[in-house]
DNA sequence: CGTCGGTCGTAC
DNA sequence: GACGTACGACCGACGT
């Protein structure tokens, strides 16, 4: 290759076609389609890796017509219009190549290629060497000795001699080439029946179209042939001047203007950020200088006050503790960040890592550890007035967490406006996590340090307290640092998309409430609970001895794997379904029941199954889970897991504690109320079927609510168009799983596998039901016209959720979404509705100045434990607060019970 | 020895 | 393939 100055033109629209169309079914979380603005990134990076250029242009062509279309109005006339995923794209387009810092020319009148041309033909002038960097045939009508194609997507080169080799023909006979045979996809005729194999020969043969038409008569070639040219021949010039590039189009002649300059890296990685390329995001937010950071460590008293006293509003905090549990954790250190990249860290409990070394070494190594650290009461005093001011705002990650810790050091944290983690899960509940290194890494870019790195994992891993505080430091500062960072973000979204009345009446304000439930624990009957493992375990130790009998062998009842070979190899019986990912036999409850029919064993397995359950997750559990100071369980509500804005538990998880059958029950009679004090359960009365009722505006849903019927009887009796004197409990029970079907986006196929009934029978149910909830049938499909339009769906307290699937093209997947989009306003409105009616509840008590306390919610249920004198009261408050909690086209309905235990309350 | 996907079962 | 939302126990394959 020469050594002269390369100028590399980029056909723009060519690589926008071809990145569209090679890469499929590519978008971001928002929905915006990005698969030809990826592949274009693509080729524009391999370009300027690859060759590095000095030089460089990149065409577009522009809308409207052309010359071309002047001489024949027919020039891409078959061309469908640009798909609208691919007109979204430009824009992002253009912002990369502006980013990037490649000039983009751009000419009425003219296409991509003239430019390129014209271009070729200046710089060749001017001594510059050209790259047409295209996959575009086209173009090598312009290859001569100073200007060669490469196509970066096939990282091919082609030049004269590879054009003569390949083709056979010269460069500029391209042009006669491609005028005879024509090209289909811009609609230019050429000669009908000549295709580019006879274009070539005859080309290769005379030389050009005119030399063609002007032997026309000693034609070596068939008769046919001779009279499609002959009756082609103007066809055949015009294809050719359609194919020819023009040259001389009016433009700037200085090539200066294509010197590269550096890209805008800062602006490069913010696009990559929104269109999520995380790979290219990372690579470029790296190659952003680090901005000077600024954390530091406090130890004396004096410059603490000092710097608290300069806190800036809204201030992040973050604790540091010795367990991920807040009920378990004690405090180790706390940091502070009011402005980005400037955080502290006051140490206040670390300890030496190691004893051994403690004793080895002279005492004053552990005198010099506590003189480094400040007093933690001294410390705590002065933050005291600050944190649980409501006037100065704090912002966190998580802050629940802190919340609990702080508690439990006399601190009541007050102010607490935002939540990073809240926010990242109201912008997008479906995302699988909400941890501050995803927002560090999505937002900003940046990745954090991770709290394993600090304190290791495994066997190996340490309390925070036993890190060195040297350790400690650029770590916590971190946290506190990028949750201020990512505050400034997240609230600009949170206002933008319409989310900061959820944020500020909903979510922020349940902070404190759930975290004093959580506090606050639930109180079990641990004997009971040791008795019940005891009997569970006797039980199962009988009918695995039987089990075992009747199988001839002994084997893992617990593997559906080994069981299935047992149920199914070795004692022949029918398999029913397979599971889904074909590793084997289903050994579910539906297969082991049907089962049941025909042999001993499937019985047994069933009920060794269900003791088991009942012993391994609850019984013996929950045990465990019992603390060691309060005696009490204190399970975690998570804010930030689910895809419809219930509240989830863990830790246990007390919102599936059993209820159904009697061994159920008696879990739940191991949850019980302080001495002197009961368990009163609220629940909401067919909260979703109410809901329901309200958004489709339902005539027969809201009357039956509005009498206060049996919903379940009322839709037996539309259903099956008898009186509601005649339904029989069979027929109710049918309604019930109808009316739960419907909240779902049920099947006919499900309901009849549910009612046992044909599927013929079932969609006969479905179809009675839609022709009398009228209402229901035009609701759901509105909902789902909205979601399409949308992509997203919403409670009616502005709660959203995106639904990327609900236009996709596989039905399967389609219809998924589209159970997505009826259910989740349903079910995502109620958890609006109890998290305020908590919120109002909490409120409530405090300024009624009750004892009772809110322990659990079970999505539709909110559980409290309250001194007996204040059952009335509490009864009564409850039933006020839940159901004035929103006002709906049906009235809400509380009903509400009290006990000496779980069950009893219920 | 830890991680992770699969299967199963509990709740609303 | 066919009913939404969770948590978690257990198994077994796989990687360190």
């Amino acid at each position: 290759m020469t050594k002269s100055r390369t100028l590399y033109l980029i056909d723009g629209t060519a690589y926008l076609y071809r990145a569209f169309h090679a890469i499929r079914n590519l978008s971001n979380s928002k929905g915006l389609p990005t698969n030809a603005t990826y592949g274009f990134t693509m080729m524009l990076l391999k370009l300027i890796r690859d060759k590095e250029p000095d030089y460089a242009a990149m065409f577009f062509d522009m809308k409207g017509p052309t010359f071309r279309h002047e001489i024949y109005d027919q020039y891409k006339a078959n061309r469908p219009p640009m798909p609208e995923e691919m007109a979204v794209q430009i824009p992002w387009i253009k912002k990369i190549v502006a980013a990037m810092n490649i000039p983009v020319v751009e000419k009425q009148g003219y296409e991509a290629d003239d430019l390129i041309g014209t271009y070729t033909r200046i710089a060749k002038a001017q001594g510059f060497f050209s790259v047409m960097v295209t996959g575009d045939k086209d173009f090598m009508q312009l290859v001569d000795r100073d200007c060669v194609i490469w196509d970066p997507m096939k990282d091919k080169t082609m030049d004269v001699d590879s054009i003569r080799n390949d083709l056979g023909i010269e460069p500029i006979q391209v042009i006669d080439m491609l005028g005879l045979a024509g090209d289909t996809s811009d609609n230019i005729p050429g000669v009908p029946g000549v295709g580019p194999k006879t274009a070539l020969k005859l080309i290769s043969e005379y030389g050009n179209i005119q030399e063609i038409y002007d032997n026309l008569d000693n034609l070596k070639s068939k008769k046919a042939m001779h009279k499609k040219l002959l009756d082609n021949r103007e066809q055949a010039f015009l294809s050719r001047r359609l194919v020819t590039i023009e040259r001389s189009v009016e433009v700037s002649h200085d090539l200066g203007e294509f010197k590269m300059e550096k890209p805008d890296n800062e602006a490069l990685a913010e696009l990559f950020k929104n269109l999520e390329f995380r790979k290219l995001q990372q690579e470029y937010f790296e190659a952003l200088p680090v901005p000077e950071k600024d954390y530091r460590c406090l130890t004396k008293i004096d410059d603490i006050k000092k710097v608290l006293d300069e806190l800036k509003i809204p201030f992040a905090i973050d604790t540091e503790t010795t367990s991920q549990h807040p009920m378990l954790a004690e405090l180790v250190g706390i940091s502070f960040s009011c402005q980005p990249h400037r955080a502290f860290y006051i140490p206040l409990a670390h300890v030496r890592p190691d004893l051994d070394e403690l004793l080895l070494n002279s005492s004053d190594v552990s005198s010099d550890l506590l003189e480094s650290q400040p007093d933690i009461g001294e410390v705590l005093a002065m933050l005291k007035p600050i944190l649980e001011d409501p006037l100065i705002p704090k912002v966190g990650q998580n802050i629940k967490y802190d919340y609990i810790v702080l508690a439990k050091y006399g601190i009541e944290m007050q102010g607490m406006v935002f939540d990073t983690m809240i926010a990242s899960y109201l912008l997008n509940p479906s995302l699988r996590g909400h941890g501050l290194d995803q927002i560090a890494m999505d937002l900003l870019g940046h990745k954090t340090i991770k709290y394993e790195d600090v304190t290791g994992k495994g066997k190996k891993q340490i309390l925070f307290s036993q890190v060195d505080i040297e350790t400690a430091v650029p770590y916590a500062c971190e946290d506190a640092d990028i949750t201020l960072q990512a505050h400034g973000i997240l609230k600009k979204r949170i206002e933008k998309e319409g989310l900061l009345n959820l944020m500020e009446t909903i979510e922020m304000p349940l902070v404190p409430v759930l975290a004093k439930m959580e506090m606050q624990g639930i109180k079990v009957d641990v004997a009971k609970l040791h008795d019940l493992s005891k009997s569970f375990q006797q039980e199962m130790d009988k009918i695995e001895k039987e089990i075992f009998a009747v199988a001839g062998e002994t084997f893992n009842i617990n593997s559906s794997q080994q069981l299935g070979n047992i149920l199914f190899e070795k004692l022949k019986l029918p398999v029913q379904k397979k599971t889904k990912k074909k590793t084997g036999y289903s050994t579910d409850i539906d297969v082991l029941t049907k089962l049941a029919e025909q042999h001993e064993l499937p019985a047994l397995i069933l009920r060794f199954r269900s003791l088991g359950k009942l012993k391994s997750t609850y019984t013996d559990a929950l045990q465990q889970l019992v603390h060691p100071s309060t005696f009490r369980i204190h399970t975690s509500f998570n804010q930030t897991i689910t895809a419809t804005g219930r509240l989830s538990s863990s830790d246990p998880n007390l919102q599936n504690i059993p209820i159904r059958n009697e061994e159920g029950k008696s879990i739940r009679e191991t949850f019980i109320p302080e001495k002197g004090w009961k368990l009163l359960a609220a629940d909401y009365s067919q909260i979703e079927l109410r809901i329901l009722a309200h958004c489709a505006e339902d005539k027969i849903l809201i009357e039956a609510f509005t009498n206060d019927e049996d919903i379940h009887t009322r839709t037996a009796a539309e259903v099956f168009h008898a009186l509601p004197g005649f339904i029989t409990d069979e027929l109710r029970r049918q309604a019930k799983a109808i009316n739960f079907g419907i909240v779902y986006g049920m099947g006919a196929f499900k309901l009849a596998k549910e009612l046992s009934i044909s599927r013929k029978m079932a969609q006969t149910y479905i179809d009675n039901y839609f022709a009398r909830y009228s209402g229901v049938r035009s609701y759901i499909d509105d909902t789902i016209a909205q979601a399409r339009e949308k992509g997203e769906v919403q409670t009616l307290l502005g709660r959203r959720r995106r639904l990327d699937d609900i236009n996709a093209s596989n039905a399967n997947v389609r219809g998924f979404a589209e159970r997505m989009a009826i259910n989740t306003p349903i079910q995502g409105s109620a958890a609006d509705f109890i998290k305020l009616a908590m919120i109002n509840m909490d409120k409530a008590l405090r300024e009624e100045s009750m004892k009772s306390r809110m322990l659990l919610s079970v999505h539709d249920e909110i559980l409290f434990e309250v001194p007996e004198n204040e059952i009335d009261a509490l009864t009564a408050l409850a039933k006020k607060e839940m159901e004035g909690v929103f006002d709906l086209k049906v009235p809400l309905k509380v009903n509400i019970d009290c006990g000496d235990n779980w069950a009893e309350a219920h």
